[in-house]
DNA sequence: ATCCTCCCCTAC
DNA sequence: TAAGGTAGGGGAGGAT
């Protein structure tokens, strides 16, 4: 297996000074402005903006709106117009049809793909829930017809009669009476769950009733086996009949079906749409645009399939999938829709929305760092769901929770899909997140492959952190399934206790299973918490720190990956115990200085960080790593114009600014083969430049330019390239009057006092050149006059002004903002309203100097500014 | 010493 | 076929 990149990269040339040669070649004419997905994007985003871009206009809030709404508007028309195509040849009988064929079937594989390419149906050679609507099939072995309607996601099953049968009365006829009934008869008895589910009480009483029998050992005896170290193994049974009477819209959804339906015809499970949209199912055919991704342009995607489970002839239908960035204009989009990772790493800022954070948080603690002191007094639990991915999606599926299950894209027995989660059954196989399908397939022929369900993520991780929020208020969120709680200051009884209330409440709200880790700080919480898996707690009080790290392998402790492991492994060391012989200096010799200590320490259940809200975040940016695939620079231009769009979006959704803006292009290294991974980038040098600008902005037009002169600054290939990345960083608010002073550059050099100008003159002419260079980037050749500054942006532009509003009145200018721009900027501004801002100044001359002014606090910026 | 840039590593 | 993102911490080495 050759390895995936991540070579030392020691060789690769580091310096390459950002050479500002290239010429921003084209003139970009295609400054057409698709705005792919930004149509329900900036709807959220022109709320969430409005509320912070009041100044220097006080109406900015809805200059912004109007913008995005004509930004939107052409979007949707654009949409409109390139969907339809084609007409409908009278032959084409099997049009909109894209079927699978599962197993061994009369006639043929082959036969039945002649038949449905003659008439207009589509055939697949590997199945996929995005593109197939019917599922062909003789006769299955039983473990296959299990995994089959599992997978399927209520796809209907049919058998090729169906076909044949249409093709003699020259029509479509419906699939229904061919379906097969051996999937049919296999159906769990959801009847006899229905008849039950009617009684309310039940769920209570025997969830309660398990809890309770389970926890009791725990909570009379204290105590356990190792150690002192108490841990209960799976205390919450599933009560697997009880819990999945609970009154469940989706379930209600199946009954309805199975019951109205055809006598013969039994609805399928489904894992997709109809659990993520659970009681909205029904009626609602339209997706309700993602506004879920309240800081991104992408949403999830909600599989369209008919819920009827009849012909779901989607609007685009079966057309051709691209599955790089060859062809597909809206890959960004599309691939953002889909991914997991995207989904878990933009779930945090989501949360930050949702959960603001409650700044009731009194930092009463002056040090921000715990002393050894107060790290015995304190009490810190550890929250994680179990197989989150795998749980919720099979929360309805009790004859899942036996067997190995795991959540990938594709049951493809030879594909390259990534595992996302497993289960522990499957688990036990070896089957773990990130392997390939393939491999966990190998290892476990009978793994179960269920597919993704993220909105009902989002919708439990929604609950548990209401749940948690409720019992503790000091909750650091780690993921969209792992949070850490402070409980030292919750003096009232026993932590195990709560641990056990949390536990069960999340189980009777979400129908998923969490684990939880006590002890003394966050390290020692989070390594309970993975002893104390699946579906248990376990607490180590502080005299078992030391047995219960003394065997435990260095891989296990947070901040060791494969890389320091295999490092520390050529060392001898394998366990903590072996890493605490090593000396402070000799780690830190070997791993640099925090490292060395953070091994140090790690080894011996020291850790010192303290349980926060989430902070500010420090950096925005988006990347796409996979099936990145140019055929030549116009490809490349599009799809970074593509990614700063999704960009623009994120930091306006974050209502921030930045100034450094980095561009990271994995390049296929020089005799890499294709990479192992389907659309994978295999082995690739990983490259970055970054520029760094004195006026903070969020504008598309703006990122773009800066990014493609960051894009000429590398020398490669395009068709080299596997991945792109676009990050940005120095973020500064976008409403300057909530800016922090000594985070607003621009404002703090302008607004410095003409003492400290003068001071500073000897630097001035410098730095007046490098911002002219700057200006002429920002404003380049075209409309773009400038670019986001104290909360105004404008566009006069050349060819179709009428689309974008004019700039506010005059009279909502704050003016102690423009009096002190650059003089390039402000005669921008001043021809924006036609010379009469020199007479406004001139007027208002008195002091305002001080209004801005600050005490020369800002060092970093300040000496950024005139070095 | 401290910053800055270009990385690498880690976790979810 | 498949959807290998995102963000923070931090190290190496050069510039100041
Ligand atoms: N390489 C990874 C790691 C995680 N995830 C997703 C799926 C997981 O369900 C979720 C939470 O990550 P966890 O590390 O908490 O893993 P699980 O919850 O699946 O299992 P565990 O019981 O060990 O917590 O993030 C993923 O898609 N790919
Ligand atoms: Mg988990
Ligand atoms: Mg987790």
């Amino acid at each position: 297996m050759s390895y995936d990149s991540s070579r030392s990269a020691a060789n690769t040339s580091r310096k390459s000074k950002r050479g500002l040669d290239n010429s921003n070649s084209s003139n970009n004419k295609n400054s057409k402005q698709k705005t792919l997905g930004m149509a329900w994007g900036a709807n959220s985003l022109s709320s969430s903006r409005s509320s912070f871009r009041n100044s220097p206009f006080s109406n900015f809030g809805s200059y912004m709106a109007e913008k995005n709404r004509k930004l939107q508007h052409q979007f949707e028309a654009e949409a409109s117009t390139s969907s339809h195509s084609g007409s409908s040849p009278g032959k084409l009988i099997f049009q909109g049809v894209y079927i699978f064929i599962d197993g061994f079937t009369i006639p043929s594989n082959q036969e039945l793909r002649a038949y449905m390419l003659k008439y207009g149906g589509r055939f697949a050679n590997y199945f996929s829930r995005h593109q197939v609507t019917h599922i062909i099939c003789s006769n299955l072995p039983d473990s296959k017809i299990k995994n089959l309607r599992s997978f399927s996601g209520g796809l209907p099953v049919v058998k090729p009669a169906w076909i044949l049968d249409s093709i003699a009365a020259n029509k479509l006829l419906s699939w229904i009476p061919y379906q097969l009934n051996q999937l049919a008869n296999n159906q769990p008895k959801l009847s006899a769950f229905f008849t039950l589910k009617s009684n309310p009480v039940l769920e209570n009483v025997l969830t309660d009733e398990v809890c309770q029998v389970n926890l009791d050992p725990f909570l009379k005896g204290g105590t356990t086996k190792d150690a002192c170290i108490s841990k209960v193994d799976e205390p919450i049974r599933f009560a697997e009949q009880a819990s999945e009477l609970l009154d469940d819209p989706n379930h209600q959804f199946e009954e309805l079906n199975t019951s109205s339906g055809k006598s013969s015809e039994v609805k399928m499970v489904e894992f997709g749409s109809s659990d993520a949209e659970d009681g909205n199912s029904v009626n609602s055919k339209h997706q309700s645009g993602p506004g879920l991704f309240s800081a991104s342009a992408s949403g999830y995607c909600l599989h369209n399939q008919s819920s009827d489970g009849s012909l779901s002839s989607e609007p685009g239908g079966p057309s051709n999938r691209h599955h790089s960035t060859l062809g597909d204009p809206n890959f960004v989009e599309n691939y953002f829709k889909s991914s997991r990772l995207h989904f878990i790493g933009t779930w945090r800022s989501r949360y930050r929305k949702r959960f603001p954070s409650s700044s009731s948080e009194l930092k009463c603690r002056s040090s921000d760092l715990n002393t050894s002191a107060n790290s015995d007094k304190s009490t810190i639990i550890h929250v994680d769901m179990d197989c989150f991915f795998v749980s919720v999606v099979i929360r309805n599926h009790p004859e899942l929770h036996d067997k190995p299950v795991a959540v990938c894209h594709s049951d493809n027995p030879k594909g390259t899909a990534e595992i996302s989660s497993a289960n522990y059954p499957a688990r036990n196989y070896g089957v773990k997140a990130g392997i390939f399908v393939r491999d966990a397939k190998a290892l476990c022929p009978q793994l179960v492959i269920i597919p993704y369900n993220f909105k009902a993520y989002e919708e439990v991780a929604d609950q548990f952190y209401s749940i948690l929020h409720k019992h503790c208020h000091k909750v650091q969120a780690i993921s969209c399934d792992e949070a850490f709680l402070d409980i030292t200051e919750k003096d009232m009884g026993d932590p195990d206790l709560l641990a056990s209330t949390i536990r069960k409440e999340i189980f009777n709200t979400t129908r998923c299973t969490a684990s939880v880790g006590i002890a003394g700080n966050m390290l020692m919480a989070r390594l309970a918490t993975g002893s104390a898996k699946p579906n248990g707690q376990c607490y180590i009080p502080s005299v078992s720190v030391d047995e219960f790290l003394y065997k435990l392998p260095i891989k296990a402790l947070p901040g060791i990956g494969h890389v320091l492991e295999e490092k520390l492994k050529k060392q001898n060391v394998w366990t903590c115990g072996q890493l605490r012989l090593i000396s402070k200096e000799s780690l830190q010799k070997d791993f640099g200085l925090k490292t060395g200590e953070m091994l140090w320490n790690y080894s011996r259940g020291v850790d010192n960080r303290l349980v926060g809200n989430i902070k500010e975040s420090k950096t925005i940016g988006a990347e796409v790593n996979w099936g990145v695939r140019f055929k030549d620079l116009q490809d490349s231009h599009c799809f970074l114009l593509n990614l700063c769009k999704e960009v623009s979006f994120r930091l306006q959704g974050c209502g921030v600014q930045g100034r450094m803006f980095t561009l990271k292009i994995k390049k296929r290294r020089k005799d890499a083969d294709e990479p192992v991974k389907y659309m994978g980038y295999g082995d690739c040098e990983n490259l970055s430049h970054s520029m760094t600008v004195s006026i903070a902005t969020d504008d598309v037009k703006v990122l773009q330019r800066i990014t493609k002169q960051l894009f000429g600054s590398f020398c490669l290939d395009v068709k080299d390239i596997r991945g792109v990345g676009l990050q940005v960083s120095k973020l500064e608010n976008a409403d300057p009057s909530k800016q922090a002073p000594e985070r607003n550059s621009l404002r703090s050099w302008l607004t410095s006092t003409t003492t400290e100008k003068a001071s500073r003159i000897d630097s001035m002419a410098k730095e007046r050149a490098r911002i002219d260079s700057e200006v002429k980037n920002l404003i380049g050749t075209s409309g773009q006059l400038f670019s986001d500054h104290a909360g105004f942006s404008a566009q006069v532009d050349s060819n179709s002004s009428s689309d974008i509003s004019a700039p506010p009145p005059l009279s909502h200018l704050d003016m102690g903002v423009v009096k002190c721009l650059p003089a390039e900027l402000f005669s921008e501004l001043n021809e924006i309203y036609g010379g009469k801002l020199t007479d406004f100044i001139a007027k208002s001359s008195v002091a305002s100097e001080n209004i801005y002014s600050y005490p020369s606090t800002h060092s970093a910026e300040g000496q950024r500014a005139c070095s």
